[in-house]
DNA sequence: CTTGACCCTATAGTAGACTTTAGGGTTTAT
DNA sequence: ATAAACCCTAAAGTCTACTATAGGGTCAAG
């Protein structure tokens, strides 16, 4: 198939399927005698396997030290691959702990302001930024 | 103070500080004659609350529209201020959901791998991403 | 045979928050 | 007086993941 069927098998746009491309995520099999990129199934495949990787938050970096395990499985373990995943959760988890106290700390400068129409003159939000 | 000692009493690079006034968010109470920018308190305990804004989560933009809610107080209300405070609350929460949702994903399919020394050529982390 | 849909390349732009580079002045201490 | 430390500007580069633009071939239908 050629480039625009693959982007409506998948979701994936045109230029970002030639973006992947030229990050070495995938090729195609090969070019018709005008140039015309052509796909096969395997290429579908891949692309899934990209979706799925980006939606568990991988970047696309990660993804394609991913996709050389998925290809070369045989030349590695498990371990490389367990390894890779986890690191990745743990950066996502210290994401969240990031986040949640951000919103802990947020939310608490922000029940103590009244949110009434009256000037900010001594707004509590204002002055838990002010101070530490 | 010149922008060295300012960058020390911060933390803040002196990059970060000329980048800062470009933006919009600082700006020297003066210059000497030689053209070095002039600090004082004031820049301090501004700079103060932009580490605070910081570290509660919102962007220079964001920070740009408190600080000058933060020097305008008089003329602005505390609803205008929780609004933007909220909103960052409902962002930041929505990261959070999103995260967790791709922790658990992930989490799931590395618990299923052995993650042992052999190769990979089952291995579930890698099945699970070619598979939905 | 021409129109529209589709394909190609190379290059630039976007957002956010900086950092780096290039090329020069100024201040301070020795 | 000279060298280190510090300051200045303007412009370009970094990172991520794309999107857009310019300019131009190719293919199928009417
Ligand atoms: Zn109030
Ligand atoms: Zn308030
Ligand atoms: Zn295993
Ligand atoms: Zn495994």
């Amino acid at each position: 198939m050629r480039i625009g069927e693959l982007s409506k098998n998948t979701g994936f746009q045109v230029e970002t399927l030639r973006f992947y491309e030229k990050q070495g995520l995938i090729s195609p099999v090969g070019r018709t005698e005008s140039g015309y990129r052509e796909y096969d199934q395997e290429s579908l495949k891949q692309l899934h396997f990209i979706q799925q990787a980006k939606s568990v938050g991988f970047s696309l970096n990660e993804i394609s030290e991913l996709l050389t395990l998925r290809v070369e499985r045989d030349q590695h373990s498990c371990s490389e691959v367990k390894t890779i995943a986890e690191q990745k959760l743990v950066q996502i988890e210290s994401k969240i702990n990031e986040l949640n106290k951000m919103r802990d700390a947020l939310h608490k400068i922000t029940d103590a302001c009244c949110g009434g129409p009256e000037p900010a003159t001594s707004c509590t939000i204002l002055n838990a930024l002010d101070n530490v």
